[in-house]
DNA sequence: CATAATAGTTATAATTTTGTAACCGTTATT
DNA sequence: AATAACGGTTACAAAATTATAACTATTATG
């Protein structure tokens, strides 16, 4: 197959392939110059931060985070207060985390914080540049929402083969 | 400042941030499932699939990592003869790494191999929304390159404050 | 009730990434 | 020629992630 009859999936594995060390070396760059969290702990937040509540074993699943690194992510974040444990009082297995109001807070500047140096990057776009990035980052991040969506059926086995 | 007026780019920032963590946990875990290589060494062999022809420092700058680890990552590439040495004639300080055919080969392979869970989950798209995702992740990635490129003038020190 | 399965923790090790400092050879500056 | 700067390597340490196994408590299954 040359690159000419590439197929639009062939060429969104592609570029997601592309993209991820590009995003990866930035952003992780910044975490660590810019808060005083671990990569690991602040997408942790971010995860609650659109869920609001999840278990432990969801929290791995959602990121692929085998569970002792969870407890250990969520540790510090308890420390720091800004997510809490929530008992389930039907199973009392099962402990959520939820995110506080100060995690909330908390999170909200430490995206602007982390996003700064991006922000000023994305300058030398214009207006419409920036509108049209806004729609594709916002297709592309739901997209990958949906697909990497915890299935129903258990079957969240950190160390899983794939 | 609501979500209601917020800007575009604050909205391109938030999507990134949240497509990061996303992207990072299911290609990092494909790549130490299904190769042999460390994400390290497989993102080196990317940037030089796109370049050709990478001086060490410039391979750094284009990754962010430091300069001991990509003496590392690139020492490992070359014992599987994916990559090669070349010397500056001009500069006998500048060492170029360049890809070779078998790496070529052996990257192209690797994506498929690499991208393969991401291509099943996609599956669930129709052929328009592939479509749509295609040239947003195209836009994307375009964006991406060209607002994290090198800096002609030097300053890529790698643990540089940002 | 006995046993198995689940949710989470603890402990520990291995891997990978990141960060520093010192060093060699080469080039640039004065 | 002396010195500084640059490109890369070596050596080493620290941080972060990943992986395993064993363990407690609780729930589910036979």
């Amino acid at each position: 197959m040359t690159d000419k009859n590439k197929t639009s999936m062939d060429m969104v594995v592609d570029n997601l392939l592309s993209i991820h060390p590009l995003l990866a070396k930035n952003i992780t760059k910044a975490i660590k110059h810019k808060t005083n969290h671990t990569p690991g702990s602040l997408f942790v937040l971010g995860t609650l931060s659109r869920h609001g509540k999840l278990s432990m074993t969801e929290i791995g699943c959602h990121l692929s985070l085998p569970k002792p690194h969870v407890t250990s992510l969520v540790e510090k974040l308890i420390t720091d207060e800004l997510v809490e444990r929530l008992h389930d009082t039907n199973d009392r297995r099962i402990i959520y985390i939820q995110i506080t109001e100060k995690g909330i807070k908390e999170f909200k500047e430490l995206k602007l914080e982390i996003g700064q140096d991006l922000r000023a990057k994305l300058q030398v776009l214009d207006a419409e540049q920036i509108n049209s990035l806004s729609e594709a980052s916002q297709l592309l991040r739901d997209v990958l929402i949906k697909i990497f969506q915890i299935q129903p059926t258990g079957s969240c086995n950190t160390s899983e083969k794939i």
